[in-house]
DNA sequence: GATGAATGAGAATTCATTCAT
DNA sequence: AATGAATGAATTCTCATTCAT
């Protein structure tokens, strides 16, 4: 995720090194977790930083910088984690595993109701969502490709949006206080992986 | 206390069928679509319907009031659908299709985003969600309720979370312009359905 | 207290007499007593009195209007209460405990904040107070007119401002918890009225 | 934590010393005065000091922070006013002058009523009438402490509340146009004064 | 690098008042 | 006698952003 590296779109102040910056991106982050992404203000970033407002704005210009910034190093993160379950024995049961309860799921649905009202975060989400699928699709067809014939076989394109829908339905239902049927789909997707993959043991 | 004859007890200005207080609620429902649940301010519907901020509050006296009536007038067209797909011949892949591609899930996920940051609309979100998972699963259970030991089979509660799931998946990712994996998924689903539940010809 | 009753400066719906006006009058007074003048809105005290805004301002087209009407009952209930001290066989003291722990004293604060506010209502004040301190005069002229050559004595007018400021003063500083030299303060009244007016047991 | 070496921690914008601070602390204390506290908004200040509201929030985040600059302000000249009269060869009538007819008077009535409806500025409030009323007591315990066997006598710490209560009396009566009693009551505190404080000549 | 000052816009309410029925 | 609807003004507060130092 080297994408905003080459930049300086407008004016990029503040090495992308600096410890301030990674204070104030931390921050931010934490403030969307905690509080919504609509509670993302320069103000609130910098009162849970302990920094200045203007700090902040010196480097970030606009809000639109800094929750790029912000979804940038979550995506990094989540690409780290990601490449960690692939490289894993058992990379889909990992890659489910990732799905259905890793934290980032929380900040992935606040960047889903933040790439509706921001134009120019959605680009970089969808990029990201898009870099992700492919990445998954080409590993599950090496993994599973031969198995599309069976009566129980799924495309693995298919079987990527299916895992992570299942896994997203499940933690913003739990996020409600819903969770009939949870226990029952997991243990449903358990099975049916272990059918598409049987377990090496 | 026989006090309260002329009764403002609950003070539940304009009834409940006023036309202003209509268009009110569909000017939010509009608002929401639009531009998110952030978005859904007095002015701003206010705005979008053509009236005086003034007399939105008047209709509806904390902003929290005017989004649980929008939550609820969709809540209420949902349960209606959802009525209408499973007074089908074929109320599974009807519901399956409501998932999949009705309008109303743009705004559910919007909800859902509300729910997590208002407390007053949280309750009554979980409730309905809740109200419809135990609905639905009664009704896979009549359905369904012998397939389960099949080798292909799956829990009616845990079909019901997995086609929600994956519908919600499809269309919020639709939204980001992300569509690797639809087809494939939603073929996978079809296909899926024929064998839990042979279609009748 | 007629000063109303003449009246009809504008116009004057809702006899002097209506039970709901009492209410009205009566609710207002209880927000004023337990959160300000301030507070005495029309929607306030609707709710307190569980009448629709609307109906308030039937009976008090401004809200001067219905401030002035609640001034001029409590008047009129002060006026009663300082009658029933003089006629008592020691109205002096009774005057003085009238002074210094009646719940009066709270809400003639929030009058005199009041009339500093509202033109129309710090006239009444105004005359309202001027009439109690020479009647007051009056009374004490004829009990204590001859003590005013005492080396102790106090002329009749200035006994009414005395009497009336410490007892304020200690109901003042009362409510905000500063209590020191109360005591002290009070038993030297005491003594000095026993002093001017010697008990007669 | 040694994050905050930054140091926002407290956000004390605007230091003590600025220019600007003062003007809107002087707008408010004249808004105050002439208007009531309750019209002490952001608004009016702004407009008398012909500033933008918005920077009169800048400098003061709450209503609340800048009600109590404003009081803060006002019981330090009230301190070094009375300072100075217990300076003064006579302390005593130095002090009841100032509390007669000193301007300070006005203000303190407003601050009253404001104490009772901001519990913020209430403590503060309470908490420097307090300090006033156990230095004027320590005072009058050092000048008059002898006299209390007299049968004119008064505590010292009673001295204190009838001084300032008859004194504030008239200042509020004053305010509201009656003046009956008050010349009588003003020669029989000098008189009083006289016995207890035989003035050197 | 960093920061204080300033500002215009907008948000959520509350209110008094008017009017038509 | 009573009430629902409507409205303009005010209030408190939050925010993004700009600018000068």
């Amino acid at each position: 995720m080297s994408v905003a590296a080459h930049g300086a779109t407008k004016r990029r102040i503040g090495a992308e090194s600096s410890e301030t910056r990674a204070l104030i991106i931390e921050a931010t982050e934490l403030v969307i977790r905690e509080e919504g992404y609509a509670a993302a203000s320069t103000r609130r970033v910098a009162l849970r930083a302990d920094l200045k407002p203007s700090l902040v704005h010196y480097y970030f210009p606009t809000t639109d910088d800094l929750l790029l910034a912000v979804f940038e190093r979550g995506a990094a993160q989540s690409d780290t984690m990601i490449a960690a379950a692939i490289a894993t024995g058992d990379p889909v049961r990992a890659l489910w595993r990732f799905f259905s309860d890793e934290s980032r799921t929380a900040l992935s649905v606040e960047y889903l109701a933040l790439a509706i009202r921001r134009p120019a975060i959605r680009e970089k989400i969808a990029a990201h969502s898009e870099a992700m699928r492919t990445e998954q699709i080409a590993l599950f067809q090496r993994l599973i490709g031969e198995k599309l014939a069976g009566p129980d076989g799924c495309p693995p394109a298919g079987l990527s949006v299916i895992l992570a829908g299942i896994g997203r339905a499940i933690f913003m239902e739990g996020a409600l206080g819903v969770t009939a049927g949870h226990s029952e789909a997991i243990a449903w997707v358990d099975q049916w992986l272990d059918r598409l993959l049987p377990p090496v043991d």
